[in-house]
DNA sequence: TTGATATTTCCAGTATTATCGAATCATTGA
DNA sequence: TCAATGATTCGATAATACTGGAAATATCAA
């Protein structure tokens, strides 16, 4: 993860309905959700939420796969890892310090 | 921390000359930069400069004080703890999953 | 006071982004 | 092949954001 990966992913995520969308995404897990259940789930017209599914898909923070007619989006959790130690590299220049040690560096496991 | 906090958060990082501010103060660390430094270290105009640490300050997501002449703006690490920790929230619906398991919840005590 | 330093505010021009209806594309079942 | 379903693309409009020079504000030292 560098600058030119991580603004174009915190852009994404920097909007009240993608934000939204992103963590039904989060919450709905691997399985994700179909296009349309999101749309259900946050009244957004389909053409809007499309725009923003693209985004989102653009800036790598989710996928994408196909089953049958429904589209079906999954967050990308790897992704929201690589982008929060980005943000919290070098803290306080490297030394011990407290506020943010180890962030979120253990590269979550799989259970 | 809440959608209406997150999203102006997000978006005052999710610009290329502010997510180089906000890195520049979390490697700082609790002392802080000038903004006469950030603006040598990243070779920014003055206004534009005072234009993205203005926006940084009304998102939270840094904090400023006067020292003489000089205004020394510091990163609110506690603030990207709780933005982290929004965006991972009930991940795979708070089952037991992996994925992004305890992803920078604790805190941050300090050293 | 006066002058120098540090930084912000104002402003205008330019560029990017969000919205959503209508039209289109992809997949499936009959 | 046709109609129905699920979702995307197109296009026009409105709103918001970025940039940087010039002027204004705050602080300090002499």
């Amino acid at each position: 993860m560098n600058t030119n990966d991580a603004v174009p992913a915190l852009a994404a995520i920097a909007q009240e309905h993608r934000l939204a969308i992103y963590r039904l995404l989060v919450q709905a897990g691997p399985e994700g959700m179909a296009a349309g259940a999101i749309a259900d789930a946050l009244g957004l017209p389909p053409s809007s939420l499309s725009f923003h599914l693209a985004h989102l898909n653009r800036a790598g923070m989710i996928a994408q796969r196909r089953e049958s007619r429904s589209l079906i989006y999954t967050a990308d959790f790897e992704r929201m890892n690589a982008l929060v130690g980005f943000l919290t590299d070098k803290c306080c220049g490297g030394q011990p310090c407290g506020p943010l040690a180890q962030p979120a560096s253990p590269p979550a496991k799989r259970a």
